[in-house]
DNA sequence: TTGGAATATTCCAAACAAGGAATATTGTTA
DNA sequence: TAACAATATTCCTTGTTTGGAATATTCCAA
């Protein structure tokens, strides 16, 4: 979950491939078509596409020697569980605990 | 936005600096606690936080010469913004316009 | 079966990111 | 003020990422 988590991070760390995910937000793509679309080289495109397909955030559907490229939104969840994870937080009170123990034993602090 | 979302992602994209995170879930920490903590070198640690620190998910309270670390989690609220954003989509219809259209003149498909 | 269109891949150079080691900075305390 | 503790910064090396250019692959049509 971990190493999956970095590199859906990862693909999504580039100005360049949250245009693509825009794109897609709509409706399926072609290669040539994104690429004309967002003036981008032919070859670029279909690289940041890979890295997009190896996180596992767009799927390809072979037509003919056509790709037809779509947001795979199910790729989100595994953010989603992530997000709401980290915005869990320990109550009041155990932070209070944890606190009080730390002025006291500097376990974490020294 | 597009930037931020991106230094965010960028942020995020990576193992260490996602245990950080997940250290600052739960309480603040100091630096050598941290490194203590996750097994990193102190320098590590600071470099890790200046950049979670530049893409604003954490922010510092200076206390004497040490510096706790908290998560902010405001930082978050772009993420999710596009996140919305992402999961919307065009009506049906619109998809199905957009078919025809697209049969007819290869407007984007050509 | 040859030509062309759509897409992927490879190679290269430049920019960038990460970790280790050493050093600088700042604040505290004796 | 001198020594020390906590943290940040710099320098260096290595590995990774990006984009451009050229090339390969696959499929369709004539």
């Amino acid at each position: 979950m971990e190493e999956q988590l970095v590199s859906l991070f990862q693909a999504l760390a580039d100005p360049n491939r949250l245009r693509i995910i825009d794109l897609l937000r709509e409706q399926e793509w072609t290669v040539g078509a994104m690429a004309r679309q967002l003036n981008m080289s032919q070859p670029q495109t279909s690289k940041h596409l890979r890295i997009l397909h190896e996180a596992g955030l767009v799927s390809v559907t072979i037509d003919a020697n056509r790709r037809r490229y779509a947001l795979n939104r199910q790729a989100f969840q595994a953010m989603d569980a992530w997000r709401t994870y980290i915005e869990r937080e320990t109550s009041r009170l155990d932070r209070l605990e944890a606190f009080l123990e730390e002025s006291h034993r500097e376990e974490n602090l020294e």
